[in-house]
This record gives C-alpha cells, sequence and structure tokens, in this order.
DNA sequence: CATGAATGAGAGTTCATTCAT
DNA sequence: GATGAATGAACTCTCATTCAT
C-alpha cells in the first residue's frame, strides 16, 4: 500500500467521520460517503467494502485519540478532585454537542446483534475508564480529598451514569443543568461539596 | 371509526410490536409489517403510514401496561427496602432480557433527530420513575431503613445507572453478575448490605 | 394466484423466450427481460426472481409443448422408415434454424456446473426420444423395413449425432446438405437407401 | 515485439487458459485473467484487448498442441483397429474430464453469434479429424480388418458422434460406461467385436 | 513498458407508496 | 374497506477501460 493509498484512506476515514456524526450508523450508506468524499462510485471499494467496515475504521482512529483525554491539560500538580472534575468536565462537554459526536453513530452501530459484543471498542474504554476512575479515587482517599470506601463501585456507578446520560442526551435531551446536578452528586458522594 | 376497524387496528399495533422486538426500529419496514400481519399491503397504509407512526402507537399501549410496574405483587407491608429492590430486579430481568424487549427498538427510534425530545415517553416514565423511587427513599429515610440526605439527587442517579446499565447490555452486553454488583452498589449507598 | 397473475406470468415467460431465444441464456439480464415485456423493473421480481428461474420456466413450456413432435402430423398408415425420416427432418429443420431457437440457450444454462445433471429437461428428451426411437426401429426391423440387430445402440447413436449436429450448427455452422448427408447414413445404416 | 513481450504474452495465454478451463468463457473477466497473472490491471491491455482475443490465442496454442493426437504414442506396427481405439479412448478420457478442460469455454466462445462459424479452429480439427478416421478406415477395410462400404460417412458420424458424447458430458452428464457404449458401437458398426 | 488508482456505466434487488378493482 | 399488482427511486456492487506517474 503506497503513501497516497494510506493518504486517501485516511482522508475517507475523516470524512466518513462526519457523515457519521450527521446521520448515525444505520442510514448511512456507501453512496452518502461517496459523494460526501467526491469520489467515484467503485473508487471508495477500492478502499472499503461496507459502511461498518469504515465504522470500525473511523472508531479505531477515534480511540486513538481519545486515549489521551487524562493525559492532556492537566497541571502536574492537580488535585485528585480536579482531576476528575475536569474529566466529568470534558465529558459534559462531549454529551451536550449534539452534531460533531460519534455517540449515536456509535450506539446504532453496536445495537447489531452481529457485533461481537465481548472486544469491542467502546467495552475497552469503558473498562479502562473504570480503572482510571478507580484509582484516581484511591489517589484521592489516601489524600485525604474524598471519603470512600468502595472505590471499584463508585468508579463503575460513575460509569454507568455517564453512560445513562449519553444515551439520555441522545434519545430524551439534557441540559447543562441537568449533567452539573450529576456531577454534583458524584463529587458528594465522595465528600466533596461544589460550590 | 367502527369496532372492527378499532380492533383491526390493535391487531397491527401487538403484531408490529413483535417484530419490533425482534429488529429494533431502523430495520423494519412496512412491508415487515404486513407479512408478519398477514394483511395486504395496501391495507396497512388504510391505518397508518409510516413505521413511525405505528411504533409511537407501539410504545403508547406499552406505556399502558407498563404503569402498574410499581402496583403489582407487591404485598401492602413491604418495607421500603423491599419495594426498591423489587424494583431494580424488575429491572434487571427487562434488562437481561436479549429478546422479548423493545429496549433497542425505542433507542434506535429516538436516536433520529427529528422526534421531539421534550414530549417523548421514554422521558415521562424515567421522570415518573424518579418521582416514585424519590418518594420511596424518603418513606425509607423517615423509617429508618435508609441513610440518605439527597432523595431526589439518589433517586435520578439509581435512574442513570439504570439507563447506562440497559445502554451497555445492548452495546457491550452485560451480565446477572455485573447487575446485581450495581443494584448492591445502590443499596448500600442507602445504608443497606445485601446479603 | 388469481387469473390475471397467471396470465401474466405467462406473457413474461413468453417474452422471456424470444429473448432467450435471441441472446441465449448467458447474457440475458433481468433488465432485458423487464425491458422486452415494458414491465417496471419492481415488477418482474413479483413473479420471478432470477433469470435462471425464468429459463426453467420457459424449459417447461417447452418441453409440454414438445411433446407431441411425433404424435401430431404422421399419418395413420405410416412406415417406420417414413415415420423415422419426418423425426429426422423435423429435427433438422429445427437445428438449421439460426434465430426462433433455444438451443444455444440451453446449452448455456447447463454448462453452469449447479445445475444438477440427471434430472434436467434435456436429459429427459434425449431419453424418452432414445426410447420411442428404439421401438420405432423395432417395429421397423418386424415389418421388414429396417436391417438392425442392436435397437437400443442404433437409436442411441442416432441421438448422439443428432446433439452432435446440433451442437456443430451452434458453433461451426451445418447447411442443410451436411444434415441430410448424416441422414443418409443414419437411414443407409438401417438398410434404407435413400433418393 | 522484445524477446520479453513474446515470454509476457506467452504467460499470460497460460495462465487465462487455466482461467477458460475453470470457468468456462463467457463468465471469465479481464479481471479474472489479471488477478490470476498477477499483472497490473493496465499491464494486460498492453497485450490484449478482450477476452475474446485471449481466448482466440488459447486455441491457437492449443490446436498447435493437439496436432499430434495421431502421431504420438503409437507404435508402429499398430493395426487400424488399435490406433482408432486408442484414438476414441483418448476422446473419452477428454470427455470425461470435468476440469481441465477447455470443452465448455470452446462452446460458450463460439455460441457468440459474431464469432465468424467458417474458418474457426473447431471446424478445422474436426474436418482434419474426419480425414484422418476417413483414412484410417480406408486403410482397416484394405487390410480386412474392418468392413465399411462408406468410409468418409462413417468417419462422420463418428465424430458426430463424439460432439454428441462431449455436449452431453457438459449438460446431462455422461460415465464411462456410456461412452463405453458408443465406442463399442462404432467398432462393431466397422465389423469388430470388443470384448 | 508497467502500474494501479479512478471513473462510470450497468446489473441486481428491495421497498414505500399508489391505485384500479 | 381491502387487496395486491405495479411503479420507480434508491442502494449495493462489479468491471471494462483509461490515464497520470
Amino acid at each position: 500500500m503506497s503513501d497516497k493509498s494510506e493518504q486517501k484512506k485516511k482522508y475517507i476515514i475523516e470524512t466518513a467521520r462526519e457523515v457519521f456524526m450527521e446521520k448515525g450508523f444505520k442510514t448511512v450508506t456507501m453512496k452518502d460517503i461517496v459523494e460526501r468524499c467526491n469520489i467515484s462510485r467503485g473508487g471508495l471499494y477500492l478502499y472499503y467494502e461496507s459502511t461498518a467496515q469504515i465504522f470500525l475504521e473511523v472508531l479505531k482512529l477515534e480511540s486513538q485519540e481519545a486515549d489521551d483525554v487524562f493525559s492532556g491539560n492537566i497541571s502536574e500538580d492537580a488535585t485528585a478532585a480536579e482531576i476528575l472534575l475536569f474529566f466529568l468536565n470534558e465529558q459534559k462537554k462531549e454529551l451536550l454537542r449534539k452534531s460533531n459526536t460519534l455517540t449515536k453513530a456509535i450506539y446504532e452501530f453496536y445495537f447489531s446483534e452481529e457485533r461481537p459484543k465481548k472486544t469491542n471498542v467502546i467495552k475497552r474504554q469503558f473498562d479502562e475508564g473504570v480503572k482510571i476512575v478507580e484509582n484516581l479515587i484511591r489517589v484521592g482517599v489516601e489524600n485525604g480529598e474524598f471519603v470512600c470506601d468502595d472505590y471499584k463501585g463508585t468508579a463503575r456507578n460513575i460509569f454507568y451514569v455517564l453512560e445513562g446520560l449519553k444515551i439520555t442526551a441522545q434519545t430524551m435531551g439534557v441540559t447543562a443543568a441537568m449533567v452539573d446536578a450529576e456531577i454534583a452528586y458524584i463529587m458528594q458522594n465522595l465528600g466533596i461539596e461544589l460550590a
């Protein structure tokens, strides 16, 4: 595979990403992608053979870029509470975005029964997120910042709430205030009273 | 609208419901419903003009029947903790069911942007559920069964966790043990240690 | 299946038959048939789902009509030699026809490996033809018209020659004189000298 | 045309030959050949511009190699009957082969009307074969091996039977026993009783 | 010469929707 | 009311053929 070919594949993935953000997964057709990419009908098939395959590539790219949620933008000497709050606010931003988010597409994609559930990208992100937050809570407790005696349980609870908020945002709608209320509840549970 | 006509409409809705349970929402076609109902192509259009319209009717029927989750099967003198646990276990059963559930279809349906979010059925169910659980917690606290100082916040947290579990079940898969862990965490948070 | 529907199916088969006669089997598309029938793209699929299925129907119709090759147009008191000669000349006419014959289409159709060879229409016709000719020869010998001591072998030889002539007509071309020569040889073998 | 170019053309023809043996003629695409040859899409077009052109080259090569059916492997002092039997058995082997034969492809190729019938390769082979067998019969009769008074007619009959068997093998299926029966009939007709 | 990316025509197929009966 | 035949739009996918490099 030449360099130019790689370039093109990346271009297709990035362009398709926009389409998935706009339309979700199920209703996106190869034709939609072809048209957005300004390539020929047959041209797309040179690189990918289905919307599912393209979507998986989009997810792969996505997860590469997403791996640094915690790593970037956090000052060296931030407290556990600050870091957790930062993370929750990032999630808030993400879930309040109407467009420019793949959330809907991801859910739609994994709704298909044929998809293997165990090894999928979102599961991996969920599990890794839980681990990171679990550690964060442990550090916070050791610091004396947090009060908590079930690190793992609390971390998992946080992630299910986040999943709940995400799906709620897509289906019933969610306001900033509603998300803030949940964040406040979570923090309060850890013994942190937000202003 | 004659009685026979009402009969027929109900028959269509009940039959379509099965189809939605099997295939979700997006992939169900008018043809699918026509075939399952054993009626004529044109016949269906006499009553309904789109799968969305039919699905809304299915939901309407559903929510009529679902309103008695708390009312049925609970003995008069059950404690608040017993009632809450009963409710959570009902939810567990629901979300572990692979087929015979409309969950996927409902999510898929509300993913379409065109749907008005504010007034939709699931939002109503969510909000009403929160209110009931909030009251239940209040009663429990007054009883001395529960320890909690944010009734509404806790009730909401519970419902977001349930939403999170539901969507997780559909996309990443969830085991009975995983649900039990979340239920235990919720109860523990209220000061109830499960065996 | 209503009467009108039957009518339509028959119309499609008869129209498709013309197409197969012109183009053989392999190159005929559903689109070709749709266009010749002056029906809509989707319309054809209401009745048949592939060119193969349509072709099989064409063959079925064909073999119904072909079953009276021997029965029609033969006077009651014809001799065995006359009947045989009549049959061979019918075959000659058939194989000299360039268009207006399904021969090419039939061969092309049965070239596909997926087709079950044992039970196919042309095999049945071949086998039945052999039996009839075998009996004819027997009668001729008993009459004293023919000289032959292997009825079945001779009948089979005749049919392989006819198959050979048919395929030769399609691939290398064949003239009336060439067919006549083969007919003469066959008759001579039975002790009949043609003028 | 350089030597290297000749080399390449030959390579293409030999490789394409395999493809035609597997798939016949009609369904073979330029893409098929390109892929089997491991050359570039455009590369093939430098040498040949259609599958028909390639197939004609395959046939040319074929007929060069086939010309020695009678010449090879026959001992100097073989009798006419032995030679004829050898030839017929070679044909039997050929027609019982399912794969590794161009028969189907050749028939399919010549089914296209556009092909000039008179000058084609198989006609030449047919005609030459008839001549050779005719001479063989003459020799056999002069030897006293055969009984026959129409050399040409008998030779032609043999070749039409062979054609008939070939096409039958492709369309209805043929067993070794069935071919043996025809060979026996042919030999018997010449006065030779096979064991 | 050789490559292989790119194009676009065209076949297959499925359905929402209409409409004469 | 009810039927189901008919239409046509939309999508998927495959190749022959070209052309810049």
